[in-house]
DNA sequence: AAGAGGAGACCCCGTTTCTG
DNA sequence: CAGAAACGGGGTCTCCTCTT
């Protein structure tokens, strides 16, 4: 436990540096998943007034609803595996109708390496960034611009990436380490964001159609490829999204929420 | 109609190596 | 040293089927 205190300790400090970042939502949680460190950006988005009424709660008691839920299931595969979550793009749904997409890590916190619990899994420690604007001073900003003009307005086609590099005059690896470098996104993480915009879209002003429907409209082979990458993303399945959308409940966990 | 899951194919991405 | 190229493993997507 000595260990455990003086890595929280350590761990203030991390928080401090986080605190002024508007963009970036910060926490540590403890094997049950209870928070015990947590940045403002944090407190302002899950609608608290203060760090204190955040810490020593769970994010399914902060976040009632699908998303809390979805939080609490990386927060124990993390955990459990003692495996990192890298890089997981996901769609934050807000209270107040708002949406915004960031891209979240979360590491196992562990106990300092000798000793009797040497190396054990002590909770999670993660941070969820908003995806940032892209970089356009950068030199080849336009020629890729371009590309990803190509990718965003044909989401309802297969990513046909080698060949749109070529046509650009470019190679698939460097089209790749640019998308990285000016969009903090690899083209396929894009083409998912475009195509769940569209869905997200369609099952709201087009309630007539089915899920299925969408799916094929917005690129996806099946239904069943569509509702699994929505609900990864935005820890609901279509048709509970649009039945949120809908003002009504989700069936299945009750629903309303902050990031 | 919608959601979930398994198998197999293929593509992406992280890492290493090469080059200027 | 930075950027480009190459490569292999892992992850994602499609197809298919079953369940609710």
């Amino acid at each position: 436990m000595q260990n455990n205190a003086l890595r929280l300790c350590e761990l203030s400090l991390v928080e401090a540096l986080f605190d002024p970042l508007p963009d970036v939502v910060f926490f540590v949680k403890d094997r049950d998943g209870r928070y015990l460190r947590v940045n403002q950006t944090l407190v302002r988005r899950s609608a608290q007034r203060s760090k204190q009424a955040l810490l020593g709660r769970t994010s399914k008691e902060i976040f009632p609803g699908a998303m809390g839920e979805a939080f609490w299931v990386q927060d124990r595969s993390v955990i459990s595996s003692g495996a990192a979550m890298q890089r997981h793009l996901e769609l934050h749904l807000y209270a107040d109708g708002g949406a915004g997409w960031c891209l979240t890590h979360k590491l196992p916190l562990r106990d300092e390496p000798c000793g009797e619990r040497a190396g054990a899994v002590l909770g999670v420690v993660g941070i969820s960034r908003d995806l940032g604007r892209p970089d356009q001073s950068h030199p080849v900003y336009g020629q890729i611009a371009e590309l990803a003009q190509q990718i965003r307005s044909h989401y309802d086609q297969p990513l046909h990436l080698g060949d749109w590099a070529r046509a650009a005059g470019l190679t698939l690896d460097r089209v790749e380490h640019l998308f990285q470098r000016i969009f903090h996104l690899s083209p396929r993480e894009m083409l998912l964001q475009a195509r769940l915009d569209a869905a997200r879209r369609l099952l709201v002003e087009a309630p007539d159609l089915s899920v299925a429907a969408i799916a094929m409209q917005c690129g996806y082979s099946d239904q069943s490829a569509f509702t699994r990458q929505f609900k990864a993303t935005t820890s609901l399945t279509p048709s509970q999204y649009r039945r949120l959308q809908q003002g009504q409940q989700p069936s299945g966990a009750p629903w309303r929420a902050a990031a």
